[in-house]
DNA sequence: CTGACATCTGCACATATATGAAGATATAGG
DNA sequence: CCTATATCTTCATATATGTGCAGATGTCAG
């Protein structure tokens, strides 16, 4: 804290010593934001987002239909679903032979409803 | 489409044919999804996050002021703005030896918004 | 119990990604 | 022009990730 060596911070410890304190100070935990980051990168694969789109579509669907929809393989849904699974945001129960999944995270189901919003406007746009 | 081999699909095309046409049709698009995807991957990452959260809540910040906040090295900071100065979230203008950033992007602020209030929420839950 | 079907898991591989070190570029000040 | 500072880029590497295949598990029908 008290030695700042040349190496990888600026010569003095900040352009704006005060702000950056202040800044700082109200700054997301790290551990908050790695659970955030988390969260994103769940997002950040184009099948598992259209499989969410899905499901908020249709409220529930199988495996089976979900990859008939996605047009995919059910493969690649089923590993798309554990690991939606493990994070939470979806939810599974069985019937039968199938399972049926749904979405099961306020947070997921609120940045799907606002980010498809924003993309029906931006159409707009381009 | 006329033939499906029991290779990957169901035996018969989907559980509920009907319900799959329907929700495949209104379904978002396949390049669409991915550029969202892309943004969601964008935001899948600790440093990346804490970087927004800080420029979200400062306006304008330098590189190096950038790094101070973060707590990481510059070089981290200026691999992950390069990122996202490519996707187009944030913008930088040079004054003097310093480049400054700030968001450039509505939807990339509004998913900050959004998620922190609901991080705030969700902080009464546990 | 046996067979058919839906889903899941383990494995292997190609690719993507984060990261740190070292050097390159740009700017201000003399 | 020369030096110091701030930022950027290149490179190498360890790790993570998506993907397909083959086999395992679970469930129903007979």
């Amino acid at each position: 804290m008290s030695e700042v060596s040349g190496l990888d911070a600026c010569a003095i410890e900040a352009t704006d010593p005060a702000r950056v304190a202040v800044v700082a100070e109200s700054l997301i935990d790290v551990d908050v934001a790695s659970d955030l980051a988390e969260l994103f990168r769940l997002l950040g694969d184009p099948t598992r987002v259209r499989i969410l789109y899905a499901l908020l579509e249709a409220g529930e669907l199988c495996v089976c239909d979900l990859a008939a929809v996605v047009g995919t393989s059910e493969t690649k849904v089923s590993q798309a679903l554990r690991l939606l699974r493990g994070a939470g945001a979806v939810r599974n129960r069985r019937d039968g032979r199938n399972v049926y999944y749904r979405l099961d995270d306020a947070h997921v189901r609120m940045l799907l409803d606002v980010s498809r919003e924003h993309i029906s406007h931006k159409q707009e746009d381009q």
